[in-house]
DNA sequence: CCAGTTTGGTTGCTTTTTTGAACCATAAGG
DNA sequence: CCTTATGGTTCAAAAAAGCAACCAAACTGG
């Protein structure tokens, strides 16, 4: 729960919000159309004061909102936000990981699948703007608007050492 | 370190493997270029013990190799394997999620940038086979060969909720 | 309208992880 | 040959997770 990471960095920010085992299983559960308390934890496995503090969390981020259902009271539906919504990406990247890296071809437990084809969604494809394909090295890593002089000053030098063992 | 999931579910199984603060941030040092235990320690600000820990375990994982360099004994280098290099696109996600949501247009620490080009790299893209956009009520969830009978069942009755809420 | 169940928690205790510092052996470097 | 760097391990303290018990409001069936 506390903020762990300090750094200006995008995989620090996320960590600090997704970084644990049980966050993006409850994102996947709503992905599944789970809404309900109950449901969150039935379908998971997680404690109730860990999912009651994790969706409090998340709330908070403004990643679920909280809807009262039922006339007043004590009944509520967890729902995705446009910014949760927004983790789509995130969780097919995961998804398509899990499958190929963790359980591999011909093991998969859970396949995604195109609504109007039928066919299997194909892997998600790094591209340039003009729609070249990227690998490892295509990618720089340029400091933002929001990096600090210690992040200025890294990157600086990760950029250098990958330039000169770039002829090499 | 203990497998908390025990679901055949590839979101469960990814984050057994990397659902915590700091497995993906070594890993985001190993691909801003760090190969040394002691720069990852200063790079992250992880401790030493859990350090050792982690990269133990993403070595028993095939995600990092140690090799031994200096003539033999006590210095190592930690490289990705293909495994870990195959993380390149979840980071990506994890980025440009950071980057958006977390700092904010405007705010984000660490751009990354096609070399070719010189321009940012742009948003990963969930597309059909056939390089149609795809959005959330695209996306179906069908039980793979990993699959158990549970998996099948409540991804059968998913399924069926979807279907039945579609004409409403 | 009443009894029992469901929902959505909270509280408190135990166990596991993480943190942070100290310590150490081997190997490089000067 | 003396010093420093490297890559750890070990230990105690703090934080977080796991687990069971408890609870109040509200819905449900009769």
């Amino acid at each position: 729960m506390a903020r762990r990471h300090t750094q200006p960095c995008p995989i620090a920010g996320a960590l600090n919000l997704l970084g644990d085992q049980w966050t993006l299983m409850i994102v996947r559960e709503a992905f599944y159309g789970t809404t309900r308390f109950g449901d969150f934890q039935k379908h998971t496995g997680i404690s109730k004061n860990l999912l009651a503090e994790r969706l409090s969390m998340l709330v908070a981020e403004g990643i679920f909102r909280k809807v009262d259902i039922g006339d007043h009271g004590t009944r509520y539906a967890y729902a995705l936000t446009a910014k949760g919504r927004s983790l789509r990406t995130l969780m097919v990247a995961l998804y398509q990981w899990g499958n190929e890296h963790v359980f591999g071809a011909g093991a998969e437990p859970v396949l995604l699948i195109d609504r109007q084809s039928g066919d299997q969604i194909p892997p998600l494809r790094l591209a340039s703007s003009s729609g070249r394909d990227l690998e490892d090295q295509d990618i720089l890593f340029r400091p933002g608007p929001g990096a600090d002089e210690a992040v200025r000053r890294r990157l600086t030098r990760i950029l250098k050492a990958r330039g000169s063992s770039d002829g090499a």
